[in-house]
DNA sequence: TGTATAAACTGGTATATACCAGATGTGTTT
DNA sequence: AAACACATCTGGTATATACCAGTTTATACA
């Protein structure tokens, strides 16, 4: 039924191993635009077929690919070409939908889920309040190109925002603090980490829960310095990159 | 010679896979401090033997925790327990070397190799400087804890840094340019992103080639706002995590 | 024309087997 | 005590097979 092959498949010694040698065929036909932005590529069982390989060595090339950020997975659907990375500028935290916006990104946004809660030990501390005290949050997810790219979830100090979970949320809620809340971002402290996904993040994103993604926290704060806002975003990894304009402050004593 | 196991182990349709339930047991072995940073995981054949299931299985089981950072394995030794993630904070632009060894971190840098090049179209822009004109290149390995965490490349302008390479580079070099070229880093932009590790990258950092990293390319410039530094950063993403201090700078005319 | 059904896909999970090459430990010989 | 050889450990690569559960498409039926 099967064609023969070598015992192990190990017929030339070239070194390389059998999946890299095929991934490099694709990433080629990527690199040269014969495949193009979410076009699909060829199937596990097809690539073994075209390669004579068993399946499971063409599905360790498309991992490999996977893993790389260049190809995206759908579930049982098949495998595709990534599309060019969106770049967020984490400086720049006057709102990342409205620059998307400007550099002509379509963006469209869904509101998983809005909740009135009460402060944990966490954002008590973050928000120098005590514990228990109302907080307003909510959870958005983010499509690009009619693909999920990140989930977020915001959470407000309640009293200072009355109402807020009344607004449309699905723009850009700095724009709303400023226009209807008269707060502004003035400063903010941001950490990024790669980290393995979890499982209900993963549905979201619609990716398979062995992926890696990028976790993004940042606190915000206004002009007299006190935190309003922190966020959580959990990015598909190999869809973004994340720049910042980094101005050393405190130049002036004996700083080792 | 094996036991007998039903054929394709669905005997109970617990809805999680086979290979999640073990990786959270693991997880949980983990986070309990039953396993402690760089202590030894079991091998996949012991797993499989342990929880009567086939190689592969227990192996799926171990891939999972290592991209998800907990675990790192060095090549045919064995798989082992991460540690903790080094903080890097990008804004902090003095030196990494510096805040690092100022937190207690015991960090060891291995100087790869160093050259004397001429600016290609790429840096060329970067240091807005004519195509050709010479450049020092050095790459540096940095460890941890006896393991590495990341490779740096850093590009400088040659003329500006007369007889740079003959200084120990086992060392922060941003006190270097400090104290014996008086050029101090003032302003800097950083890219972060997520993607497929290198060959060479790989050994280099003795991870398989299959796997994710975080890459930094970071300009540096001085007080005047001439860049004179170049830096690109390939770091095990499980190994750091990044954290910026950004201030909105130019809050005052129209900006959407 | 629309809808239900079935067939033909897709990747996901799992088993069993085989051999390779590097790392490690255990002796034995020099 | 150092050198060598060997067995045994590790993960890495590869094949073959099987069945599952969603997705998509073609087909037949109302």
């Amino acid at each position: 039924m099967d064609k023969q092959r070598s015992k192990d498949g190990r017929g030339d010694p070239s070194s390389r191993p059998r999946f890299v040698q095929i991934a490099d065929e694709i990433r080629g036909q990527i690199a040269t635009g014969a495949l193009k932005e979410h076009d699909i590529l060829p199937s596990e069982r097809s690539l073994s077929e075209q390669y004579d390989v068993s399946r499971m060595t063409g599905r360790r090339a498309l991992e490999a690919l996977e893993t790389e950020g260049l190809v995206y997975s759908a579930d049982r659907r098949g495998r595709f070409v990534s599309p060019q990375r969106l770049k967020y500028n984490v400086s720049n935290m006057v709102s990342f939908v409205s620059t998307a916006q400007a550099d002509d990104v379509d963006l469209k946004i869904e509101v998983v889920e809005t909740v009135e809660t009460v402060a944990d030990g966490k954002l008590a501390a973050l928000f120098e309040q005590p514990v228990g005290s109302p907080i307003i949050a909510y959870t958005r997810l983010f499509h690009s190109g009619g693909h999920p790219i990140f989930i977020e979830t915001e959470y407000l100090v309640a009293d200072r925002f009355p109402g807020f979970l009344h607004y449309d949320l699905r723009q850009s809620t700095t724009q709303i603090l400023e226009s209807s809340f008269a707060t502004t971002a003035s400063t903010g402290d941001i950490v990024i980490r790669m980290r393995g996904v979890k499982t209900d993040e993963a549905q979201l994103l619609s990716i398979s829960n062995t992926h890696t993604v990028i976790e993004l926290e940042q606190v915000i704060r206004d002009e007299a310095g006190v935190p309003f806002c922190f966020g959580h975003q959990v990015w598909r990894g190999e869809m973004a990159e994340f720049s910042a304009h980094a101005i050393v402050a405190g130049r002036s004593v004996g700083k080792v």
